[in-house]
DNA sequence: GTGGTCACG
DNA sequence: ACGTACGTGACCACG
């Protein structure tokens, strides 16, 4: 039989060191506990143990924190986000029916000598889980202990058995005693002997065993007189370390190895993870909610699979007299589920034959009101139907997007388990094709199916109070919710692409790239993979001894930063950058477009509206919002994007969008005069941080503006300032400090609003958007100082995403009202393209800049400019 | 699946 | 002593 035992606050310490903060949605950490969980599933798994229990210091005041195995001296404080983790694991354990063991007075050091010492004294074998090597002192034949440690966010264990023990040491377990005895351990407060360090005590140990005969011995011991007058002043302080550093293993405790059996886990435990929002626990232990199996709304209300047109009629028009509709349909647009009219209602295209698709045009029309999820996919599928996509009033998604936008996954399912505490079935039990067919559990999927779509009702309940409370109600009716349909048209509409031109130019890279890879093989001394940092960097650096600069976690750096430095000193680094960028170009760009350009000659990108932290859209499949500008060779690909023949692309931005709602929401008057001004920013800012007239900034200044004035808005450090624009850290320090006396509006925004932030536990932008910064509470200076970043630059990046959204949906307005053929096709954040008719491109070229300025009025002009061309290199002016 | 790199705003 | 700018997505290598 076999017992495991484990250290509960180191493991839990570990845990919390080694796993990067996760949160509940109220804000409770919870890492520490899923990291303790993940490892004991994990070792259980590795041991088998019929018994499993887990020892805490009782009062736990104070932790070692990682740091402390060099300085040991100190003892940190436990943070806050670990102390708050403690009852949770300890309330997890008991619900798993795992045995804790604590104890006023003594140590989980202590609990756990006893306990081993007592399962053996049973005849049980004994696994010590810890990542303290205090207990390897522990060690038997039937005790074993696992080292645990967590090395760059990865948990590894070591068995550290008798055998493995001597192999380490030479020297006996129990003997670890004697070892502290002579070198002490500051982290637990025993001075062993002054002078003697792990070295000699090792030396000692191995020699001589046990302290007592080392003493017995000590005149004529063989080592340096200096470490045996050491030894001799330092004896009492030897004996008294020997008693501090000896484990306590007769603890007064009732204690059998039978109690420790494993049982089943309590019913709680489901409550317990949905709170903590472990879903990947909930699915691993294959938990099931306390007496039901399904969502709480089931049998509410009645379900009917509509079989006849008149039935549909009948059900369309007592839809049309309700306030609003719940609904979800297929991905294929086979089947559609309703929840309106007091009922959960199935059509299908089977089912209903001739009469399905009159249905959809009517019930997607404008004569009902629909609250889906992820309406703009809906939409998609609805338009390239032909079908309409009016009156939808709310999407779920979108909704705890904008409630919470830094969840990661709006999954129906996981939205359910965040906000109602209930689980639904998998997504494929009703999106999977087979489900419906003869090979599926067609019962079920219909289940699923209306399973889902109470959700979406139950979930509106829930959100649409929040929605109005956190005063979103302008940005989730006014922005997003228009803005659906919005992208459902400009992804159906897709961007055209001269595929035989990026063809051409792949072909072009690819003759270059072979002969950069000749010359960087004879000046490497042979062929390697130029494409693998890891042989790059073995071969620049050990075989060519280049001097490395910045060290990844995996080895040496070889990103553009470090080859840069190198490339004038040696030629072959000028030639793996400039094969970098052609291999960048053709895989990334010229080969990867080339897979995705559709029968229709374009290119249709997905956007996505639920996934950036700051409130803009992302681009997928491909990304189309980081097409190459920046070089000429890579600003070629941008010539591929083309408009129709006979048509012409409209490219409008905005000038400097996000300084000049920096200077409207610090409220710098100097900077907001110097955008009423109307000459150029940077210039400007470089008259002031250089203390030189407007006429006399030179290039170099204007550029070292331009570079303070974007980091600014990203919270940028004087080092990383120093790094971007090529000067000393102390010279960018006193450039920031000259800018933060012309802008101290700027600089005092900087500190309001961290703290404001730090009190609220959010930031938010002009419309409300929130993104909460949990980060600004660790303990953690990394996580903090990100924090705070975030907190200066979210409400700055995310006011941008607002005003542009708006922009979007009153162009798109104006397009259909002027009755123009002009489409929106492209969003690139401060960027939109339209493509038109050329004779159009005047009215087009208006419309847009007017739209786009003046979508809100703010202390300074929001000026827009637009250009046409034939393609999208042109357009861009 | 993760990490390194690099494309964009 | 620490680590060093915000927000994304795609591709490649490698375990």
């Amino acid at each position: 039989m076999k017992l495991m035992i484990l250290d509960g606050n180191s493991i839990l310490n570990r845990a919390y060191y080694g796993i990067r903060p996760l949160s509940t949605r109220d804000g409770l950490f919870t890492h520490a506990v899923y990291g303790f969980l993940t490892t004991m599933q994990r070792l259980r798994d590795e041991e088998q143990p019929q018994a499993l229990c887990v020892a805490f210091d009782l009062k736990a005041p104070t932790f070692r924190h990682k740091a402390d195995e060099a300085y040991k001296a100190q003892r940190k404080p436990m943070p806050e986000e670990l102390a708050m983790q403690v009852p949770v694991i300890k309330q997890v354990l008991a619900a798993m029916n795992i045995p804790i063991y604590q104890l006023e007075g003594y140590e989980a050091d202590d609990l756990i000598g006893t306990v081993s010492r007592r399962c053996e004294a049973a005849g049980w074998d004994c696994v010590i889980v810890t990542g303290d090597k205090d207990s390897l002192q522990l060690i038997t034949e039937h005790t074993k202990v696992k080292l645990v440690s967590t090395r760059m966010g990865q948990t590894t264990t070591k068995d550290m058995t008798e055998a493995a023990f001597r192999e380490a040491y030479g020297f006996a377990p129990a003997q670890m005693v004697d070892l502290k005895a002579l070198m002490g351990d500051t982290s637990d407060n025993i001075p062993g002997v002054p002078g003697v360090g792990e070295k000699t005590a090792m030396a000692l140990v191995q020699q001589y065993g046990a302290i007592d005969t080392l003493y017995e011995k000590l005149p004529e011991i063989d080592a340096k007189p200096g470490v045996i007058k050491k030894l001799q002043e330092g004896e009492k302080s030897a004996r008294q370390s020997y008693f501090l550093a000896t484990i306590v293993t007769d603890v007064p405790m009732p204690f059998a190895p039978e109690d420790n059996l494993l049982k089943p886990y309590q019913p709680e435990l489901y409550d317990l993870f949905l709170r903590l929002e472990f879903k990947k626990l909930i699915d691993l232990y294959g938990l099931m909610p306390e007496g039901k199996t399904a969502a709480p709304f089931e049998g509410e209300c009645t379900m009917e699979v509509v079989e006849t047109a008149e039935r549909a009629e009948e059900l369309l028009t007592a839809y049309e007299k309700e306030e609003r509709v719940f609904l979800l349909a297929l991905p294929t647009l086979d089947g559609v589920a309703v929840d309106g009219a007091g009922q959960m209602s199935l059509f299908f295209a089977d089912r209903l034959g001739a009469a399905y698709m009159p249905f959809l045009k009517k019930l997607f029309g404008p004569t009902v009101c629909k609250v889906s999820h992820q309406v703009k996919e809906l939409m998609g599928h609805l338009l390239a139907e032909g079908l309409p996509i009016e009156n939808f009033c709310f999407d779920t998604a979108l909704a705890a997007y904008l409630l919470d936008a830094t969840q990661g996954s709006f999954a129906l399912p996981r939205l359910t388990v965040a906000y109602l505490n209930f689980e639904l079935p998998e997504e494929k039990t009703f999106t999977d094709p087979d489900a419906w067919n003869a090979l599926g559990d067609t019962a079920a999927a219909m289940g699923a199916f209306a399973g889902y779509t109470g959700a979406v009702s139950a979930l509106y309940d829930v959100l649409a109070p929040e929605i109005e409370t956190r005063h979103v109600h302008e940005l989730f009716y006014e922005v997003e919710m228009p803005l659906c349909a919005v992208l459902a048209k400009m992804e159906r509409s897709g961007f055209r692409v001269d595929g035989r031109a990026l063809s051409d130019f792949g072909a072009h890279l690819s003759g270059e790239m072979e002969k950069l890879e000749k010359q960087i093989y004879e000046q490497a001394g042979g062929p390697f993979n130029i494409n693998s940092p890891k042989q790059l960097g073995e071969v620049l650096f050990e075989r060519l001894q280049m001097p490395h600069g910045k060290k990844t976690k995996t080895g040496y750096s070889t990103d553009a930063d470090v080859l840069e430095k190198l490339r004038w000193e040696y030629p072959v680094v000028a030639d793996v950058l400039q094969y970098r960028q052609y291999a960048k170009l053709k895989s990334t760009y010229a080969d990867g477009l080339l897979k995705v350009i559709g029968p229709d000659g374009r290119i249709h990108t997905s956007f996505q509206m639920t996934v950036t932290a700051t409130g803009r859209l992302s681009s997928t499949e491909p990304n189309l919002q980081n097409i190459p500008t920046r070089t000429d060779l890579g600003s070629e690909i941008r010539r591929m994007f083309v408009a129709e023949p006979g048509h012409v692309l409209v490219d409008a931005d905005y000038s400097q969008i996000e300084l000049r709602l920096l200077s409207h929401i610090a409220e710098d008057e100097a900077m907001q005069q110097a955008f009423l001004s109307g000459d150029d920013i940077h210039t400007i800012t470089a008259s002031q941080v250089f203390h030189v007239p407007l006429t006399e900034v030179t290039h170099r200044m204007r550029s070292s503006a331009k570079a303070v004035n974007f980091g600014i808005v990203y919270g940028i450090s004087p080092f990383s300032l120093a790094q971007d624009i090529g000067v000393t850290q102390k010279e960018a320090k006193a450039y920031m400090e000259r800018y933060f006396e012309k802008y101290a509006g700027v600089k005092q925004y900087m500190e309001t609003i961290v703290q404001k932030a730090r009190e609220q536990g959010y930031v938010e932008t002009l419309m409300h958007r929130r993104r909460s910064l949990p980060e600004l509470t660790s303990s953690r200076f990394n996580l903090r100082s990100f924090g705070e970043r975030v907190a200066l630059n979210m409400p700055v990046q995310g006011t941008a995403a607002d005003i542009m959204k708006l922009a979007m949906v009153h162009v798109d307005r104006r397009l259909t009202a002027e009755h123009l053929q002009a489409r929106l096709i492209m969003q690139v954040h401060d960027e939109l393209i339209v493509e038109c008719l050329e004779s159009e491109t005047e009215q087009v070229e208006k419309l847009l800049t007017e739209e786009m300025s003046g979508v809100v009025h703010l202390k300074v002009p929001l000026p827009a400019e637009a250009h046409s061309g034939r393609n999208w290199l042109e357009a861009k002016g």
